[in-house]
RNA sequence: CGCGGGAUGGAGCAGUCUGGAAGCUCGUCGGGCUCAUAACCCGAAGGCCGCAGGUUCAAAUCCUGCUCCCGCAACCA
């Protein structure tokens, strides 16, 4: 096999919040299938994975659950390497970011930078959202809020550690102009440079006081260090880096890394602060940092209260680990987002998997048997028609090569799919069924037998990358091994004479839907019953129905005074008395009623998120205040004609403002 | 003017950077075949490429304006 050099290859580490869904999971097996790939290659393949541990999130979560937080993240690291795994995934290093190796040379990493100058204490003064752990400036909020994700910023100052961004910034632009393949898709590169380069980088803050569950400033020890700074280092901490003395074998020989995968939604990161990072550590670049893009449930991001977040092992249950694997590596497209759904995923099974390949297998292998007890012979007699089949085989190899190096994996799946394709062609072609009733075709009969065998030896050898265990399943039916890649574009290896299995083995039982579609509405309503009971449990304050009992009156709420308004102003506003008609909950919805309200002689329709708090039928009959010349919205695709007002307490329960004496609908309210 | 992404036959997507006969998979319909998992093979129907202007010999592709959709905070890739 011809050695191709070494070939260092990582995915981000997944963050230990929760249990990865398919999408997380989809990250893991596109990987998967280039290490193989590379490794089919020649290549010396070093690939590393792992997961992201620190941070204040995490914390959070731990204290309500009440445990640690290095159990909560054993739990969860746990589980990410449990369906990992499962999926089949031929990592090399899974690393942890608390594990101590790693810890300790972050903390030396940090240092060194102090020591160089590169990071400078000062302090931040700002407003800070919790959930990005990130600050911000007023400039950069969007409405008031935090621009990242839209939620309340809260004023904080803190003693910080800054890193020097601005002073690599111009090497960088360089960098990425002089390397057209640093970042993957194109599409992207646009982006960071626009967005972040172009107008100026900032220093970026890389500690934190806030919260305690990181790596702590080995000189500074209240405060521990920003987590993507954390994370990002465990590309090299994990292979050996050491900050100060010498760096071990593994990592002489692996760094730079060839290819960093990542999501699209970090790329920020991975392009920008880590080359950063390393040229101040004087270390060279990666290679390529390609930002795939997601993988969305109909459309939509998934929920768990939606009941509609699809799960790597729910799916390995139903279809099996290779038709998973198959799915999310062919469906997804390069640059655009894409659309998985349990019908989707049983189409694609059915056509692609049962229909193309599986059945494929099993006819030839049953034509074996019937014709010839299983034994695959060359006699020579070629025809014409054959050629088109081994050119399209022996092409192949390369075609796919071409794919891969362009990081197209959905595309190379599908070359080796056409392999299979021109297979099912070949047959009706050949018509074996005709040759077998004709004696003095045997020769040819057995001739088109064995080029067929040959060939899906060779689709299956291509295919190993992709569906590792199917390969397997299909050379062990066809009694042969998988070819290595040199052999791979070649025709006619099968060893002459060889006995295929004499009963075939179904790869993948066609699917009905109407059997497969109960289980998974199973899987959904176990998804919601498991969310439901994390919601209302221990934490407490969440009671369902708490405007009856709590005699909560004596308590007051003071909130954030807003700018004072003209009488003008005020008049803008139209209220009125409201009476509730009809009121059905909306579907799809979690929080959301719909009410049909008698405004005078009119009638409107109104969304509301109050569905926690009544019932559709206690809403019947109530008199409400309603704004009303609110601009109309949809709500969850539902059509919104005005605003029911509500009182908020400080839980977010709410209470519906009713008038205190008999008023008829439509009355106004001034 | 918050940010970002999108709009191409019924569904899911290529093609847009670099203008040059509108393509793929699935589905539908018709035909063929019987080795096979109701599978396989062939053929057909179905699109003013979101709208309106512009540039050009030529626009899905480039330029200008507009409309509509989707995501936006962790369930984070």
């Amino acid at each position: 096999m011809a050695e191709k050099g070494k070939y260092y290859m990582t995915t981000a580490i997944a963050y230990t919040s929760g249990k990865p869904h398919i999408g997380n999971t989809y990250e893991i097996v596109l990987a998967d299938a280039i290490a193989r790939y590379r490794r089919f290659e020649g290549y010396d393949v070093y690939f590393q994975t792992g997961t992201d541990e620190h941070g204040q999130k995490i914390q959070e979560k731990a204290e309500n659950a009440h445990i640690t937080p290095k159990e909560y993240v054993d739990k969860v690291a746990g589980e990410v390497k449990r369906i990992w795994d499962l999926m089949n995934t031929s990592y090399d290093n899974f690393v942890r970011t608390t594990d101590t190796d790693h810890e300790t040379q972050v903390r030396k990493i940090f240092k060194k930078l102090y020591d160089k100058g590169d990071i400078y204490k000062s302090a931040y003064e700002g407003l800070y959202c919790t959930p990005c752990e990130s600050f911000w400036t007023e400039s950069q909020l969007a409405d008031g809020k935090c621009p990242d994700c839209g939620r309340e910023v809260t004023p904080a100052k803190e003693e910080a550690y800054f890193f020097k961004m601005s002073k690599y910034a111009d090497r960088l632009i360089e960098h990425i102009n002089a390397h057209p393949e640093f970042i993957q898709p194109v599409s992207r590169k646009n982006e960071m440079m626009n967005n972040f380069l172009l107008p100026g980088l900032q220093d970026l803050c890389v500690s934190r006081t806030s919260f305690t569950w990181g790596i702590p400033v080995d000189f500074d020890p209240k405060h521990v260090v920003y987590v993507w700074l954390d994370a990002l280092s465990n590309y090299i901490t994990k292979i050996g880096y050491e900050a100060d003395g010498t760096s071990s074998g593994l990592f002489c020989k692996n760094w730079p890394a060839d290819l960093h995968l990542i999501g699209k939604d970090i790329i920020r990161f991975h392009t920008i602060y880590w080359p950063i990072f390393l040229m101040a550590l004087d270390l060279p670049l990666p290679k390529q940092i390609f930002g795939h893009p997601w993988l969305l449930q109909g459309g939509d991001k998934m929920s768990k209260s939606k009941g509609n977040v699809i799960y790597a092992d729910d799916m390995a249950a139903l279809f099996g680990v290779d038709a998973t694997r198959y799915f999310v590596l062919h469906e997804m497209p390069f640059d655009n987002d894409g659309i998985i759904t349990w019908e989707l995923v049983i189409e694609r099974f059915n056509s692609d998997l049962a229909n193309v390949l599986g059945n494929l297998v099993n006819r030839t292998v049953s034509m074996s048997n019937k014709y010839f007890d299983g034994i695959v012979a060359r006699t020579g007699a070629v025809e014409e028609i054959d050629n088109d089949l081994k050119a399209v085989v022996t092409a192949a190899r390369n075609r796919i090569s071409e794919k891969m190096d362009r990081l197209r994996v959905a595309d190379a799946i599908s070359e080796v799919f056409a392999v299979f394709k021109r297979c099912n062609k070949y047959i009706d072609e050949t018509a074996p069924w005709v040759l077998a009733k004709d004696d003095s075709r045997k020769d040819r009969l057995s001739e088109v037998l064995y080029n067929l065998v040959e060939a899906i030896t060779v689709g299956a050898s291509l295919l190993g990358s992709f569906l590792p265990e199917t390969a397997d399943r299909i050379a062990s039916q066809l009694n042969t091994r998988l070819r290595t890649f040199d052999e791979a574009d070649q025709f006619g290896l099968y060893k002459d004479g060889s006995k295929v299995a004499a009963k075939p083995e179904i790869l993948f039982a066609r699917l009905d839907a109407k059997e497969v579609m109960p289980k998974v509405d199973a899987i959904r309503e176990a998804q919601k019953k498991e969310y439901e009971a994390g919601q209302g449990a221990p934490d407490a304050g969440s009671s369902p129905n708490p405007s009856t009992d709590a005699p909560m009156d004596t308590a007051t709420i003071d909130i954030e005074p807003k700018e004072e308004i003209s009488y003008d102003d005020f008049m803008k506003m139209q209220f009125q008395v409201g009476e509730i008609i009809s009121c059905e909950a909306v579907p799809k919805s979690k929080k959301l009623l719909c009410s049909q309200v008698k405004i005078g002689s009119q009638t409107r329709q109104i969304v509301s998120g109050i569905r926690k708090y009544y019932t559709p039928e206690e809403m019947v009959g109530k008199k409400v205040m309603v704004l009303v010349n609110l601009k109309p919205a949809k709500l969850a695709g539902v059509l919104s004609e005005g605003m029911l007002l509500c009182a908020e307490d400080a839980e977010g329960n709410l209470a519906l403002m009713t008038p205190e004496r008999p008023m008829p609908a439509g009355a106004e309210i001034c």
